[in-house]
DNA sequence: CTTTATATATAGGATGACCGATATCTTTAA
DNA sequence: TTAAAGATATCGGTCATCCTATATATAAAG
C-alpha cells in the first residue's frame, strides 16, 4: 500500500478504522472506501477484515447484522481507547502538521 | 512502544526519523530522544539502530563521523521522497488532527 | 582503577499491516 | 439464464516495527 513513499508508510489501522467508526457506523465496504479516500489506497479484503476480526476480539468494536450487511460501531471501552489513542498520536505527529500548514 | 491505547500503534518510524534529520542533522542517541519527547517513550537500540541502517542503505539518509558519534541528515533523494510521504501523510490523517484541535 | 553513562550495533522473537489468491453468498444487469 | 458486482472471509506470505539480551568502545565520575 505505502511504498511509493521512500519510507514505509505502512501502520496505524486499526486506530484509522477505529477513528472512521467514531464518526460514523459503518459496514466494511464502507470502511474500506473512507480509508481509499484518504490514502489513495483501497485495503484489499485480505487487509482489512483480520483487522476489523482483531477489534471485534478485543472489544473495541462490534458488529451487527443488518439486512445482508454488517455495521460495525465502537463499543464503550473502544470510545474510551480511542481517546487516548488520538492523544498519543497527536503528540506523536502533530508538529508534522503544524508545518505542513 | 504503543500498545497501552487499546489499538496497535506502531509504525512511522523511519517517516519520523526522516521528519526529525529534515530540520536538523542528528546522531542516534538524539534521534531517541526527540522521538521520546513525542511518543513519550523512547525506541531501543534495537529498534532505532536496524531503521538507521535500512534508511541509509536506501540512500535516504547518510551517516558522517563527526568525533565520537555519527551524524545522520537527509540526502538530496531523501528530502525529496519526504515531501511526498509528509503530503501522504496529512492527506491520511489530517482530518484527526484537524478534529483534535 | 573501577563503575556508570553514552553511543553504536547485532541477534532472535513477536506481531500488525500489507499483499494476492481463493471461496461463498446475494443482488443486479445483460 | 448467466455474468458481473458487492460483501464477507480465510490462507499463506513478506516486511517494518517493536522488544530483550548481548556486545563493544569511549568518556566521565567515584
Amino acid at each position: 500500500m505505502g511504498y511509493k513513499y521512500g519510507c514505509d508508510m505502512r501502520g496505524m489501522l486499526s486506530f484509522q478504522i477505529m477513528w472512521l467508526l467514531s464518526k460514523k457506523s459503518m459496514h466494511g465496504e464502507a470502511i474500506a472506501k473512507e480509508i481509499e479516500k484518504r490514502r489513495g489506497d483501497k485495503p484489499k479484503a485480505g487487509t482489512l477484515y483480520p483487522a476489523l476480526k482483531e477489534l471485534k476480539g478485543a472489544n473495541l468494536i462490534k458488529g451487527e447484522q443488518e439486512g445482508k450487511t454488517i455495521v460495525y460501531s465502537l463499543t464503550p471501552s473502544g470510545r474510551e481507547a480511542l481517546k487516548h489513542a488520538v492523544m498519543y498520536f497527536c503528540r506523536s505527529f502533530g508538529d508534522v502538521f503544524e508545518e505542513a500548514k
